[in-house]
DNA sequence: CTGAAAGCGCTTACAG
DNA sequence: CTGAAAGCGCTTACAG
């Protein structure tokens, strides 16, 4: 027998030597491959849990030179919001991390208002034959196929962003839209008086899409805050479906001639900067303003005080614990919580600076 | 020649072929051994430029056998706070992940009350002879000391918690006290009207240790907050150096008495629970409360509303990024950033269930 | 100052 | 169904 110096004893060598097999039959039965008689198996089975065998991941990488590839689905940034810059930071940040591990990450992008697009990158996914899948469910139909047809190549995947319940996702990083509504609702109401009256804004193009129906989960919440607590504050609503800056200053313009007396403004996105500039622009001074999303954009207007406070989940750590999930599950067999909330943060003008994404 | 699979074409034989040495003398250059000739250094160090040589971690810690040694030297958990159990997780999470690259942490703990102690385990650290050491400065001079030894001896160390400045650490984990303090002062002002009386308490048994100083910091935070604000309300404070809950009662009742229109009350640390404990015994009501850290005690209040909010620098976090910077600065030769601010975290009843310390 | 060789703990063809 | 052997890309004695 070579000299070896392993002290732990404890590796593939030693299972092989009590079980009488060689280090390749034990290497069959850790890796349930096929190949094995029953009773071989058996055995080899019970030494791994009489020892608590450990597999050494260093030497498991480095001997194995496959390399596994991940798909990535989500949104390009678009000019009316880079949101989706910060989860692609976090994909590209776990892609560098875990590249000498073997794993590579392919990005797949599509446009937010265009389903055939998100159909079409779906379908590139599929025939590329990748071992996992990252994904942002925006059009819930076209995921649940997709997706689907992942199960059925037992492709495993995770859902950031939004989630889509019982599609047997490997888990799910991202926001309680509820209850960050909630909170939202509790910033507003120690911003403002009793009676203030109180405006909540969707800026969606579609009425009736996935990410409008993400708005009004935060839109809930924040009612629910003010009906649980008994507060009497008159609540009103603007849906904004023209998204660019002109169209936004004609809804708003509007809205505030009827009600000029609105004293706090929830936007349930990171539109919230589209508005503080109309404010601003319009000379609407001392109302208060909570919203979404750390953006250049917005945190300037955090700065300057027009926005009192922005919420945010971590997309960038969205992102990465996304990949780091897969890569966890299916190199190092690891089990995964299904659902992961990320953090209901709370940004102002004075710790903006220490935030991160 | 034997057949490599090293599609790359730039690990170390490929080094050693192009500068016609073995691959021995390679290692030696890239971990700047001696016993390599001038001239032959300096082919192989361009031959590393050319390529760009990016060294296998994986193969690099699975040949070498060598252990590396960390020691941690932080307070250890006493009953009148667990602050502490919080960076302890994040350092065992951090050993955790990296044990099997070759990483063991010995843990050194002191009170926080006893300089001797403090000693003690700093000199238990010095001759266990390890490559690196994380610790919390609490005493000031005593950890000069220490770290003026580490460095004679070229052991990295890093600071958590509390830093010390020109002490060249490897780096410093920890929140910017002035900023925190100064957020509190918003969400104060926030809560409570511009003429109302606040409170601000500092517990610490002494009155002149490092510990007491960082106390201050934060209360100097929240005075500039009303200061640069133009804010009138009138703060008075109050140093509680007798720390057990009986005590706190005593001072409390008696504040109480002198001013008994208070309507905020600001504690720089996390022993805002036994203030609130009292608040409720003593059934005063409608008191705006602002405190530290995220601890069951604490939580629980939060959840009754006798305390408004928490801020947090995640600790947890702390010791962890504290153990991985170490281990990114020592084998991989990554450059850590010398001074990591932590966030300034605020935790309300309706996001503390989010919440990662 | 330098190199040949064994070894780290696994995985992977290949042969039987 | 099973094993011997080469290899992953480094590091480490050891010999000269």
């Amino acid at each position: 027998m070579k000299k070896t110096r392993n002290t732990e004893t404890s590796g593939v060598r030693e299972i092989a030597r009590r079980a009488n097999v060689s280090i390749a039959t034990v290497d069959r039965v850790i890796h349930n491959r096929t190949g094995v008689s029953v009773k071989t198996k058996k055995i080899i089975e019970e030494i791994i849990r009489e020892l608590d065998y450990q597999p050494n991941i260093l030497a498991s990488r480095l001997a194995s030179r496959k390399i596994l590839r991940f798909a990535v689905l989500i949104p390009h940034t678009s000019e009316e919001s880079d949101y989706w810059e910060a989860p692609l930071e976090g994909i590209e940040q776990a892609e560098a991390e875990l590249k000498q591990f073997g794993v590579r990450v392919g990005k797949f992008f599509f446009d937010q208002n265009d389903k055939a697009s998100f159909i079409k990158q779906s379908r590139l996914i599929l025939k590329d034959k990748v071992d996992g899948v990252l994904l942002a469910p925006f059009f819930v139909e076209e995921s649940i196929v997709f997706t689907d047809a992942c199960r059925k190549s037992n492709i495993p995947f995770v859902f950031i962003n939004s989630d889509i319940p019982n599609q047997e996702s490997l888990c799910y990083f991202g926001p309680n839209l509820f209850k960050s509504g909630y909170l939202g609702g509790h910033l507003i109401h120690y911003g403002v008086g009793e009676e203030s009256k109180i405006l909540i804004i969707n800026v969606s193009r579609e009425i009736k899409n996935y990410n409008h129906n993400r708005l009004l989960r935060k839109e809930e919440g924040l009612r629910a805050y003010f009906e649980n607590n008994r507060k009497r504050n008159p609540i009103i609503k603007l849906d904004i479906t023209m998204t660019d800056n002109r169209s936004i200053y004609k809804y708003l313009s509007n809205i505030f001639k009827v009600h000029p007396d609105i004293k706090a403004i929830f936007v349930t996105n990171s539109r919230v900067g589209s508005v503080a500039h109309y404010l601003e622009k319009a000379g609407k001074k001392n109302i208060f303003m909570v919203g979404y999303d750390f953006l250049n954009d917005n945190i300037g207007f955090l700065e300057k005080g027009t926005i009192d406070f922005l919420i945010c989940h971590k997309p960038k750590e969205q992102g990465n614990r996304g990949i780091m999930s897969l890569y966890q599950s299916i190199v190092l067999g690891a089990s995964i919580d299904k659902v992961y909330f990320m953090p209901i943060d709370i940004v102002s003008k004075e710790n903006y600076a220490f935030y991160r994404n």
